[in-house]
DNA sequence: TAACCATAGTTGCATATACAACTATTTTAG
DNA sequence: CTAAAATAGTTGTATATGCAACTATGGTTA
């Protein structure tokens, strides 16, 4: 019938696609932290990588690198502060600001973390040729792109 | 030097551009709903579609088919059932067992809600050909496989 | 049939998210 | 030079998530 039809274009369509994928993604990097004897959350994780390549800095720039709501990146941190791996800092010249800073006990987190997200992205990536691998980074942009360009038109 | 080679490897991975590539979709879609006027999120409007597809679901089968945790799933069907688009009715031969139906308002709200999605995943395959589409869609489902395989095995 | 196990759903707890309203600063404009 | 606007970060409120422990019911087995 006609309704089936017009149905497989929808649940055959790429974002239930993606979102399906990401959520085993997310499962099977949960359940190797976990095995790993790792108190860390695929977000957490993603700030300490930051923070282990460009230290010392806001948490405006850190917020839109992550891609995160001012807000929420607020409480991410005072998450991880409590857990010790990341401290503030007050700004001098200009006390708005507060620099985040990796500890040793966050920098030692994030490298016994990396080789397991190493091991996902890996896992990920095994049953597919480079040339799938540069086709799927490929369409991702271009989806991204149509997107952004929609949103941003919508600004005008 | 070697360390930003090993870096690149990883930064221009496939997990970070599928985890981009959802948020900008869950951004899209929220700021569509926000217009079109829909009191919704992108999980409620999961639930819609399944009910409205297939009445008379159990939470399990709604949570496995969602792919949610069946206590997520009780949250999330309380906070519809407030809002008056879903009821709960205990199955009489069974009492454990609840089924979830849609009300009036509930379907009303999914055809309201469908153009809206529609459109979304319209423009993400805006820039797109059909080749590509297939092309992703089969990668996904690969990645899928990778992961799932070693999740699975875990289990022996 | 009584004791035990299995199953469906809920609740406690911890985490994460965004938007809007707020505080505390700094900068800009008149 | 002061009043207004801009900026960085926090907090209130609502939503969503998973795991583990729990309740209530149903099925099995000794």
């Amino acid at each position: 019938m006609l309704k089936s039809k017009i149905d497989i274009d929808f649940d055959n369509s790429i974002g239930p696609w993606l979102g399906k994928t990401v959520k085993i993604v997310e499962y099977y990097l949960h359940e190797e932290f976990s095995q790993a004897g790792l108190d860390i959350t695929k977000e957490q994780m993603i700030v300490l990588k930051k923070l282990y390549e460009q230290d010392s800095l806001n948490q405006n720039e850190l917020a839109e690198q992550t891609f995160r709501d001012k807000s929420s990146l607020t409480r991410l941190l005072s998450t991880m502060e409590r857990k010790g791996y990341i401290r503030r800092e007050r700004c001098e010249t200009d006390k708005r600001v507060n620099f985040v800073l990796l500890t040793e006990a966050g920098a030692e987190m994030w490298e016994r973390t990396k080789p397991v997200v190493q091991k996902v992205i890996g896992r990920m990536r095994a049953d597919l040729n480079p040339k799938e691998v540069r086709q799927l980074i490929a369409i991702l942009k271009k989806i991204q792109g149509s997107l952004m360009q929609s949103v941003a038109s919508q600004l005008v």
